[in-house]
DNA sequence: TTGAAAGCGCTAACAT
DNA sequence: ATGTTAGCGCTTTCAA
């Protein structure tokens, strides 16, 4: 048994009565060695339960596969899969994946990217939407040339590139097409005043979403005029918070009335939430205000989280495949490490189907009507 | 600029015309040096935008502080949390953490440890609940024989260990203590038929809570025979599978009448499942049956994961901070190596009263009534 | 077929 | 106050 600290190669070596050379050699694989020799190696090895020290092996072999994953936190279930999706793929290739969660602090942020490039990370993933201010565009700046200089990569994943000719490599979803078609979803249904809850001025993926929605209401032919967003950033607490705030607003206030269509709910039939907790938190405080979801309200939400089926009702709302984003991050900037910078990738989204839209109620109170699945 | 690769300590120590072993005093700040060359080589090092080689640094310094977590899946509500829990401790700490997901693949478990004994990880925790065959017993034993022989630290967290000699650390909840309060909640409500679902022999927290169960309905006077546990695992789909079935199977069989009770749901008033997913796809199963928690039938979970209050209804629950559970995991170990080894902490949970919970109706048949919250 | 030896980039004595 | 140097554990020429 090791003394104290780890065995080295150096002791495989001796009770092998090889040098370390061979003993290398056999571990490695790279090089041909008798079997008679690597059976003896291999023997000493096992014996000594040795570990190669992957600092040593690093240090003269130039770095080691490893990825890392930066994100607000590992709890959201999107990024979860997010992260999921990375590490499976870089665990299928023999690569070591680490994560950071900033908590949304940039210093964070930049101390793990730092770090991160202490440790020789090969590829290093920005994880989800931000808002891009100027200290934001410098940092990414900075940490796509940095990376880029020593031969590392950099990913922004679910996330534009502030600069289209920095050196990195986007792979997002396409915000404003999935927004556009559940907009649809809820005009094609007969809503014409629908909210939309989860705004976050600059953050690059709730205005694409806005913009989505804004759109798919143009196409109907409704005026500007009657987008509503409610800037309440993300989150279940948020989405509570921002829909009694509706419920009490337009109640207060007194019906809005467009298109002639008023309910229970003041003047909106429809709210789209800007991500599935955001629509969490609002089904709640609906429930809270004795109203039903979609009889006298319809909800759709964003991202299709693995328990949205479970809210009540199950939540109509947009599939992004966020495993299959993280895979495509790795896999993308993997296949083709050269032609990879700067290519910008798009994954489709679509919209899925579940019982928490109806057609709106026409001006009637809220009635006894059973559940009324589109 | 650098050429090629990264910018070494040597290339810092030129341009700050200084030599390698000042720049690494003022780097390493260990060691007091004049502002003045302080400064030239402070200067250096941004300009050149140099980081240091952690490969290096720990091959010479002695290995660097990283801890790595081992779960199943980051996507796991439950997982992610302990998984932030490390996660944050350890960055406040200045630790690195790496995660890594099995699966459930004992191959993949142990080729992941081999990894972090080579990366020179101070700390592998190694989180959820397991199956304890003789299989994975050596394989705990050698993780913790073979981490503690190099000075590393084997953290047990949410299972128990093997053998109480092993160098582990061990972080769990009280699963039976927890499973016993939540079903006297039922018991006092009035329910004698409840049905554990989720069983999964041979894993440590499951048996513990089929333990607490078993333990509450005894208190209660009610004979071993009432006890009814359904081995259908964890996991949403075997939740909603488990639940369907059972409500099935009572019907077909015609309600088994213990203490005289029976309902819409055959024999059982309330069901006890193992985690909050397998609570969710019971849910689903119940509703999908036309049935209505808690008026026909009471359903409680395990664990509160951060959704389990937007339910329908609202769930019932065993709070097992399990965020607490990852910090508690890094800070104990942390914080007493020598003394750690071997010790047993236990972390309290509590019930969290929702809406999922009710009396049990008595011979009626499903009535229209409404909502009766605990 | 195998060994000896030169580093990889850095830190920590040991000199000066 | 700062430079020189000897490794840390490993891989990889280059010899033998």
């Amino acid at each position: 048994m090791a003394a104290k600290g780890r065995v080295t190669i150096r002791e495989v070596a001796e009770r092998a009565g090889v040098s370390v050379a061979t003993v290398s050699r056999v571990l490695s694989g790279n090089y041909p060695v008798p079997s008679a020799t690597r059976n003896r190696v291999m023997r000493a090895a096992r014996a000594l339960d040795y570990v190669a020290n992957a600092h040593a092996r690093a240090l003269v072999g130039g770095g080691r596969k490893m990825v890392a994953v930066v994100l607000r936190q590992v709890t959201s279930p999107f990024y979860a899969q997010v992260a999921e999706g990375v590490e499976a793929e870089a665990a299928e290739r023999g690569w070591l994946c680490v994560v950071g969660a900033t908590a949304g602090d940039p210093q964070r942020e930049m101390d793990f990217v730092q770090l991160m490039r202490e440790e020789g990370a090969r590829l290093v993933i920005l994880v989800g939407g931000v808002v891009e201010d100027d200290a934001y565009r410098e940092r990414v700046a900075h940490y796509a040339h940095a990376l880029d200089a020593s031969g590392a990569r950099l990913v922004l994943c679910g996330r534009p590139a502030p600069d289209p000719d920095l050196p990195a490599l986007v792979v997002e979803f396409d915000n404003e097409a999935g927004a556009r078609a559940i907009t649809g979803h809820l005009l094609s249904a007969g809503h014409r005043r629908i909210a939309f809850l989860g705004g976050l001025p600059g953050n690059t993926a709730l205005d694409a979403r806005v913009a989505g929605y804004r759109a798919a209401l143009a196409e109907h032919g409704l005026p500007p005029e009657a987008a509503h967003v409610v800037d309440c950033g993300l989150g279940r607490a948020a989405g509570h918070r921002a829909m009694t705030e509706l419920l009490k607003n337009t109640e207060d206030t007194g019906a809005v009335e467009v298109t002639g269509i008023t309910g229970g709910t003041g003047g909106f039939t429809a709210v789209f939430a800007g991500d599935d907790m955001v629509a969490a938190g609002a089904l709640r405080a609906i429930a809270d205000a004795g109203l039903r979801v979609p009889d006298d309200i319809s909800v759709v939400g964003y991202n299709d989280i693995p328990l949205a089926e479970d809210f009540s009702p199950p939540l109509t709302t947009v599939r992004t495949p966020a495993e299959e984003l993280g895979r495509a991050a790795v896999r993308i900037a993997l296949r083709d490490p050269e032609h990879a910078a700067g290519a910008h990738h798009l994954l489709g989204t679509h919209i899925v189907v579940r019982d928490s839209v109806s057609p709106p109620r026409r001006g009637a109170p809220p009635s006894d009507g059973g559940s009324a699945p589109v």
